[in-house]
DNA sequence: GAATTTTTGTTCAAGCCTAAACTATTCTTT
DNA sequence: AAAGAATAGTTTAGGCTTGAACAAAAATTC
């Protein structure tokens, strides 16, 4: 087998689709990030906590917020803190146990996420523009496969209902 | 149109779409992080550069790498440079362009990555496994689509949409 | 009930990544 | 050939992300 074979031995396809599958991700991803940048001035994680946020009006733990995210708490602890001191999000207290609080939006950030997640939404239905209702119930399905066995695969633990960041 | 109709109003399958498409990026990639840290104690930001320089034996200039790699020219920079320390990659004089030169695998490097690439491969492998040949035929033509238009929105910043829309 | 373990969140050092400003060289225009 | 524009690469400041080490509180075990 000579080198150039090597390297793709076994299953050439799924290295291929991953690569793919990785540059739809960072192309998606890219545009969103220099939208949040130039048109509202804030991040692709800052905005990803408070859409987590926005879907639990009564607030997350610091390590549900760490989990649907899928990043770590340290990460979780510092992004929390820019927004805190902004004003889009406030810690409270979390009756009986007193290591761990509730982060929920605040009134602002609620109204400044909402500003936010139109543009956003106008952005994705944009990158998926090329594809029809059907091939995107497809793609749906068979990602859904991908991720079920990718997450098998993961030693940790569930992310329940959500899918991640948007 | 109450408030929470509000957030996946239009197309709510687009946004479901792209949050699935997100988390299976993300499960695979974290797979292959600890993988690459775990058992050759390097990134996968080294790692891509270094796959990206076994596919052009002859070498990259800076530029070809910032483009396929899709990252900034000073991201580039910082990695080479570790790569260079550590011996793994060489920067060579362009003939006739004083500003540029060419990076390029060394002999260690080369045979340090194929070490890496067959690992890399059956991670991947193992993460699509919950898809049989046509499944990832199909899933790799679904986001042949997705990448084309991305791109083009990429590209062409923010231009009329009904161009190359078939 | 005291000792141990687990959970919750923070801090830290190191690396990744970006946009913008910068230097040096090459190309284009005139 | 001189002026201006474009290209190649680096530097810098700031934010993101991680894994590991840590402290405090809660849960479990004995």
């Amino acid at each position: 087998m000579d080198l150039e074979a090597r390297a793709h031995s076994e299953h050439p396809e799924a290295l291929r689709l991953w690569l793919r599958l990785l540059t739809c991700a960072q192309l998606v991803e890219k545009r969103v990030r220099t939208g949040l940048r130039e048109q509202f001035t804030t991040t692709l994680p800052r905005f990803d906590l408070m859409a987590q946020l926005e879907r639990a009006p009564q607030g997350l733990k610091m390590n549900e917020l760490s989990r649907r995210m899928m990043v770590t708490g340290g990460n979780v602890t510092g992004i929390t803190d820019q927004l805190v001191r902004e004003g889009l999000v406030e810690r409270l207290d979390v009756a009986g146990d007193r290591r761990a609080f509730r982060v929920r939006l605040t009134a602002r950030g609620r109204r400044q996420f909402n500003e936010m997640a139109q543009e956003h939404e106008a952005w994705i239905v944009d990158a998926f523009a090329g594809l029809n209702e059907r091939e995107i119930a497809q793609l749906h399905r068979l990602l859904g496969k991908v991720k079920q066995t990718a997450r098998q695969h993961h030693d940790t633990p569930v992310m329940q209902s959500s899918e991640g960041a948007p």
